[in-house]
DNA sequence: CCTCGATGAGACAAATTTGTCTCATAAGGG
DNA sequence: CCCTTATGAGACAAATTTGTCTCATCGAGG
């Protein structure tokens, strides 16, 4: 009987992704729920939209601590990230272009947060060698943000198979397009 | 006295790529212009966006043209195609984020010429044994797509140099994070 | 069987946005 | 200098969206 405010917000996710103007009403047919149910949960909009970035940043903590990035090669560290934020990859790929959230007032503080952990990521792989030291750690990241929403688009609109979500994203962020002569 | 009407289609992607859901006198205020006369240009907010689908798709077909992707390496044909595209990278990057252009009917058919030839390129690096084959042409279309937004955004948040543009897009696209051994 | 709590459907006003209109004014050409 | 044209400011109604409310219904638990 009781509506399963999780699974109201994924719903919820999945319709801005599509549409980001949606109405309150088209979110909540989307989420097979009742406008006046929606506004029980989130009393509107605006409040709608913060929870949506909460469990963002919630999901993407739990999956940086999931991927243990200070363990390994940075490259399998990073491979682990990628895995285990793909269920969040919908979410996020909403999130991303929902740059309403730092109007007026600052980022999130979630955000920065998480930031910092992937930048230190990228770090790391430069300090011992791994990566290349002419594309900053900034803009790994900020690629990183980028082939993420790109990829879940791609899946959503059914270019690509959604079982090489994460490969396709690691490989190209990490070996890049050109082919290797040989290892 | 008469408006320049590319330069209020360039401050609406400017204001919209920021907001995408700023009302026409917020677009008409970045623009410097009147609602009144924006109204006369454009007969509503949705031909304003059509006519910047259509800015947008002019700018990339002259970008593919100038980059004449058919001559040289691949490498080099999207090196010259990232460095033409940057122009219009804030106007992509709004369209790139505006999945309302395929809202109803279909996907905008200067699109499908675009992604072909870009796709192409992909294709023929692949073929003449540049490109690695395990990831597809068309995710490296989007990743591209995905890689000109994010780096797009990152320039207007400051977060990356705007001279670094197109090296930091080729060359990640190009030869990924990972530090090669020598030449 | 009864009660309580949550939900769906819908009415309603308020707020916002849009599209259209008028009128005054400024700019530019003849 | 005058006349044409485009613009800015603002009024206005229509349409849309939002937020709140009421009421009936459904279902779980006692």
């Amino acid at each position: 009987m009781s509506v399963d405010r999780d699974q109201v917000l994924r719903s919820a996710a999945a319709q801005l992704t599509r549409k980001g103007s949606s109405t309150m009403d088209e979110v909540a047919k989307a989420s097979g729920i009742s406008r006046a149910t929606l506004h029980r949960h989130f009393a509107g909009r605006d409040a709608l939209i913060r929870a949506l970035e909460e469990l963002g940043i919630q999901e993407c903590e739990a999956a940086l601590n999931a991927a243990r990035l200070d363990e390994g090669t940075a490259g399998d560290a990073l491979r682990r990230l990628v895995k285990e934020i793909e269920p969040a990859a919908g979410l996020l790929a909403f999130l991303v272009t929902e740059n309403q959230l730092f109007e007026g007032d600052a980022q999130h503080e979630g955000w920065t947060r998480l930031d910092i952990r992937i930048t230190d990521l990228f770090r790391r792989g430069q300090l011992n060698g791994e990566f290349r030291i002419d594309l900053s750690p900034v803009w790994l990241r900020e690629a990183l943000y980028g082939l993420v929403g790109s990829a879940a688009w791609a899946v959503l609109e059914g270019r690509v198979a959604a079982k090489d979500f994460s490969y396709l994203i690691a490989e190209l962020l990490i070996g890049g397009a050109q082919r290797r002569v040989e290892s």
